[in-house]
DNA sequence: CCTTCGTTCCGCCATG
DNA sequence: CACATGGCGGAACGAA
């Protein structure tokens, strides 16, 4: 069981402070045992949450027994931070603790100058605000989240749910994470990828012109594809196609066929006996190499390192 | 690990 | 003029 502590600090959006507590808090293992337990802990035992008042019933050392610390944002960005609060984010930091922030509570990381010299995302509505604050930081207002490894931003409210769900897919695996989302009746992956609003006012409309693409790349996975073919499905020229495709999906098409392709494998390695080559063949890798190349490339670790390690909660399931 | 060869990406410019 | 589209070529990347 990994324990995550959620930052409570006067002022804070309440949406973004239940967002992990109901991710994480519903997520579990194959066994049916809770994966997270979950502390709410700040400087102050009273908070105002803009609507209501809210007890906080731990103390800001909780947080030295958190795997993750999740940060929401506060209401205003004016608001001051304390200092320990800041302080505590930093020693956490330095002990190697995961951090992740939601919404605008990137502010609050970059106040606490963790995000100095990384690459972080926010509500789009307040991006412009924080890379003026804070020019040591790149702000991207065009991704759902931005994960640095070991702390990570995500934009607005909903991109937050995201956010949790890769972290429960980073501890537990993509099986976990898929029963989390039908749990949270989220998409596991949104249809737009890593895409939030590239582009106002019809975000919407736009983004859905490629979700069936997206959605034919699923099937169509195991084939050799090329960027040529992708751009003959929905009919464009590839330098036209590969623009809009960076625009509206938030990275190449390239990068995009690789992605889709590593998680299939990863589903496959997490929840069948198939041998290595066999996954490489369904999953579209031309070679055994390949898959392993990229797959290390991804996901940090070797295809069979990755199928070991959870396994342990596969078996955890046909125990019981 | 390196090398070779094809593919992809992206700035630039032309066209409509 | 602003905008969408697409072709070209070199640099970077990826497959084997």
């Amino acid at each position: 069981m990994k324990t995550i502590g959620i930052l409570a600090l006067d002022g804070v959006i309440a949406f973004d402070l239940t967002t992990p507590i109901e991710v994480f808090g519903r997520t579990r293992l194959p066994d049916g045992e809770p994966a997270y337990a979950i502390g709410v802990c700040g400087p102050v035992r009273t908070i105002n949450t803009g609507a209501f008042d809210m007890h906080v019933p731990h103390r800001l050392d909780w947080l030295k027994r958190a795997d993750t610390i999740i940060v929401p944002g506060l209401n205003t960005l004016d608001m001051p931070i304390p200092g320990e609060a800041l302080a505590a984010l930093r020693a956490a930091a330095k002990r190697g603790t995961h951090i992740a922030s939601i919404c605008v509570g990137a502010f609050v990381l970059a106040a606490s100058g963790l995000l100095d010299g990384l690459r972080a995302t926010t509500h789009w509505a307040a991006a412009r605000e924080l890379a003026r604050r804070y020019p040591n930081v790149t702000v991207d207002p065009n991704l759902l989240y931005v994960d640095n490894g070991q702390i990570l931003t995500s934009a607005g409210a909903a991109a937050g749910i995201d956010m949790c769900l890769n972290l429960v897919r980073c501890d537990y695996g993509a099986r976990v994470a898929a029963a989390s989302a039908r749990a949270a009746v989220m998409p596991l992956e949104r249809a737009g990828g890593q895409a939030q609003f590239i582009d106002y006012p019809d975000a919407e409309h736009t983004k859905s012109s490629f979700a069936g693409l997206l959605e034919w790349i699923n099937a169509n996975m195991a084939r050799t594809l090329s960027i040529s073919d992708l751009a003959q499905q929905v009919t464009m020229s590839v330098r036209h196609f590969s623009r809009r495709f960076q625009q509206q999906v938030g990275m190449t098409p390239l990068q995009w066929l690789h992605h889709v392709r590593i998680r299939r494998a990863q589903l496959l390695l997490e929840t069948t006996d198939l041998p290595i080559e066999q996954i490489a063949t369904q999953t579209g890798f031309g070679s055994l190499t390949t898959l392993r190349d990229r797959f290390k490339l991804h996901a940090g670790v070797s295809p069979n390192a990755y199928r070991r390690t959870f396994r342990r909660l596969a078996h955890l399931q046909v125990r019981n």
